[in-house]
RNA sequence: GGAGAGGUGUCCGAGCGGUUUAAGGAGCUGGUCUUGAAAACCAGUGAUGCGAGAGCACCGUGAGUUCGAAUCUCACCCUCUCCGCCA
């Protein structure tokens, strides 16, 4: 959410900003809600004092015996009309709310033009393209071969993009967790969190994924749940409503979860193999940090996940995402893209996203900086660190032999107990 | 799922329709005393949101009754105790 004293104060330049994200404004009609709103607030305040006075006198004129007859009639109609401009306010109010809650975030801006991500911008990269001296596999190929994917029995059991993973695979998965987890812990400075797989709706607005998304999240029947489509929503929403101090921060928590997503609107894409699944395993990073630090902590944030690639030995490269891949919370973003060979290009396995304090002003996250001073929203960060089921899809890719053999990348040794899947 | 109890400021806790600008205590801040500290005493002190300000709102959340609600009514949420069920 963006704030409502810099679309009154500069509305120029939120339009522009909306404008570079092609997105239409409805910034004129939220200014007119805006201005009513507050005409009728001083009104009904007028009022409000004004009955706070009389009732305040009330007792006293009773103990005199004066007659309250007149005052209770004069009363009775003022409190009939604040209950009119109190209800007009309510709508009002949710009007504006509505409206605030569906405006996307201000890009930075450095954040580079251009409409799709064939215009992003690749910043660096790691080691090169993987050269086979043979016909390299698809992993959805070498995963049933191997008997460690089994997307039919999936099929049979639940349903379309949904993978059940066997023996050394699910080993595999749970190595590659471990791993993440681990390094991001004990090397990287995160504090770990498991954290509930289903949340309330308005954990779902505080990081953003409602109003405006809601087809592409489960919804569980008969309660107001939603199953989290990452782990950020949970991890994110531990602060909602809720005023820290500059000693707590920054904040870096680190989460496994299990992410649900509907995947409305991508049907036919992806259909093979673990890229585009209703569920998938991820490890996420979230932080929380004081404005002036939040673009070293992005930086930081996109090199804590680099690292867990490197460890691994999986080409990838960085991406600084343009304004019209941005999505509708970030102030800026990275994307890091694994090499995928059966796509014979690289494949998004991160997202790493500076909200600033979008997400802080809808979930209410605050910090006094001493405590003399004014609460104001901190910024949070929030990246993939990495998915899982995409990184088991490069390293079955990556790793393969011309037999379809698959080799473990030594930093995943100590987790699978054996140094080939075969 | 059933029965009961309860959600009040940083914390504990009073409050049962109108001098409540939320009693009292703890804590915190300052002071007196002291070589220093503790204790004692004195004084100050709720947080937050909207608003240029006056002011308005805020006692779990939302709606209602009333001239007036922390206080009464209804619904919901959460916590605790006991029972049932369950990994």
């Amino acid at each position: 959410m963006l704030d409502i004293k810099l679309i009154r104060q500069e509305p120029e330049k939120v339009k522009a900003a909306l404008a570079r994200r092609k997105e239409e404004d409805k910034i004129d009609e939220l200014l007119e809600l805006d201005k009513k709103r507050r005409d009728v607030l001083y009104e009904v305040e007028q009022l409000k004092s004004k009955q706070n006075t009389v009732s305040k006198q009330i007792p006293q004129i009773k103990k005199e015996g004066g007659d309250t007859a007149p005052i209770f009639a004069e009363m009775k109609e003022l409190s009939e009309k604040i209950k009119g401009l109190d209800q007009n306010l309510r709508e009002l109010d949710e009007a504006i709310n509505s409206l605030m809650l569906r405006i996307p975030n201000i890009p930075n801006e450095t954040v580079p033009d251009g409409d799709t991500d064939e215009d992003n911008v690749e910043v660096r990269k790691f080691s090169e393209p993987t050269k086979f001296d043979f016909e390299p596999k698809a992993h959805w190929d070498l995963g049933e071969e191997l008997g460690i994917l089994d997307a039919a029995s999936a099929a049979k059991i639940t349903g379309a993009r949904f993978t059940v993973y066997k023996g050394l695979g699910a080993r595999l998965e749970r190595a590659v967790i471990n791993y993440f987890l681990n390094m991001h812990t004990d090397k990287h400075g995160y504090t770990e969190i498991f954290p509930p797989y289903m949340v309330h709706r308005n954990s779902m607005v505080g990081t953003g994924q409602l109003p405006k998304f809601e087809e592409d999240a489960f919804k569980v029947m008969d309660t107001d749940y939603f199953l989290i489509p990452t782990a950020e929503v949970p991890v994110t929403n531990l602060y909602r409503e809720q005023i820290l101090s500059a000693e707590d921060l920054p904040i870096r928590h680190v989460a496994y979860s299990a992410c649900f997503r509907a995947e409305a609107g991508s049907a036919g894409r992806d259909t093979r193999g673990l890229i585009r699944q209703h569920q998938f395993n991820k490890v996420e990073l979230v932080k929380f940090v004081e404005p002036e630090h939040s673009y070293e902590e992005l930086e930081t944030l996109v090199l804590d996940a680099e690292a867990v690639l490197k460890g691994l030995g999986l080409p990838y490269r960085v991406v600084k995402i343009c304004v019209g891949d941005l999505g509708f919370t970030a102030a800026m973003k990275y994307d890091i893209e694994v090499w995928m060979p059966s796509y014979g290009r690289y494949v998004e396995i991160s997202s790493c996203s500076n909200f600033e304090d979008f997400q802080a002003r809808r979930a209410g996250i605050k910090y006094k900086k001493s405590q003399a001073d004014k609460p104001q929203f901190v910024h949070t960060l929030n990246g993939s660190g990495v998915a899982v089921g995409r990184t088991v899809a490069a390293i079955l890719e990556n790793y393969q032999n011309a037999d379809g053999s698959v080799r473990i990348p030594e930093a995943l040794l100590p987790y699978m107990g054996t140094d080939v899947i075969r």
